[in-house]
DNA sequence: GAAACTTGAATGACCGTTTAAAAAACTGTT
DNA sequence: AACAGTTTTTTAAACGGTCATTCAAGTTTC
């Protein structure tokens, strides 16, 4: 019990150490040794708990996705209509514990890379599936057929843009602002 | 004359040599070695011509971004309404020559590696304001004023979106459909 | 023959990972 | 409480390797 206590809490605290590392250096560029200082333990240390680099950044990119999974679980469950749930889904991307520079700004990273490492990948095509089928769900409730798939195409990608155009942010963000958008967005391509 | 048509032909050459290795390889994983190999010439001559790797890669957004103005450019000429200046514009970053996975990839590359490098952020703040003036010009005339932005961010963001996603793809990409799931769109938000 | 171009080899720096040994935390016993 | 033994955790240092850039010495072009 103690045991695994104490393997979880570094865990937590290297991964953390690594959003804000590669955050402000980069995916490519970012160090053991930097992240290391951010966490104040050393290189090697991260080597025993996480293996290697990649292990490392295949966790941090677990947990972020983690975290915006239950978001939309959480928003899910209190939403009773397909609009409501729409609304779900783009509230949890836009949550206030998500939607901040730096973890924009890893989501970045992770996205740029995944096509060079397959777990990263995996993990991408995964997460953008679930996403993918939650949209469709509602929209087949809200709208004619023919015009589902264009209608997904817009809001997933409108998503993704925003993301994409968070992560150059200089300034912190406004998620309240951000969701407040998303909603437009929704009632403009479903009147 | 001669002097200076050598030097443009090589600029060339090691442009789209970076444009394929950064495809193959990621921006921050690719050595001054590959894309030498990728051009059948050395690392030496690339800094001759470049001056250094982060030269390079300026020189080769450069080049990426004067291909979409001038594709951008050519679609204004022969639109007539405001409704033909929308999709030109879209058509535009979907064009034939623009659309393919390397350099969506690459472009992705860059995007992610701008918040590190002040002259990528800056060719990028450039390039999304000139987009955006665009975009802003045509809603204008298409739209009650109240909703302009809101139908710019989403258009603008759904462009983002689709380049993201088509880095990622494993087989070549479809411009014409393409363009007309992006002219779908445009006719969602606007009907 | 001069200027432009090319490159192999050298340079100097940096980084992820491993290793060995120490420190800390825990265990059961007295 | 104290202690000796065991396991877990930590890190400094060493290792092996890679890479961008420079430079000197060639080759080509004019």
């Amino acid at each position: 019990m103690s045991r695994k206590r104490i393997r979880d809490i570094r865990n937590e605290e290297l991964i953390e150490a690594t959003i804000v590392a590669v955050h402000k250096r980069g995916y490519g560029v970012v160090t053991m040794a930097e992240i290391a200082r951010e966490a104040g333990a050393s290189a090697a240390s991260i080597n025993y708990y996480f293996g290697s680099k990649e292990g490392l950044m295949e966790a941090t990119m677990l947990h972020l996705l983690g975290k915006l999974r239950r978001a939309m679980s959480e928003g899910y469950a209190t939403a009773r209509t397909p609009r409501e749930r729409l609304y779900a889904v783009m509230d949890a991307n836009f949550a206030d514990g998500l939607f901040t520079v730096p973890q924009c700004s890893i989501w970045m990273q992770f996205w740029a890379n995944a096509p060079y490492s397959p777990r990263l990948s995996r993990l991408h095509r995964i997460n953008r599936a679930r996403v993918r089928s939650h949209f469709l769900a509602e929209l087949r409730a809200l709208l004619p057929a023919d015009r589902v798939e264009t209608a997904r195409q817009a809001l997933q990608c409108y998503m993704d843009g925003v993301w994409l155009q968070a992560a150059q942010s200089e300034d912190a963000l406004d998620p309240d602002e951000a969701r407040a958008a998303a909603h437009r967005v929704v009632d403009l391509v479903i009147p």
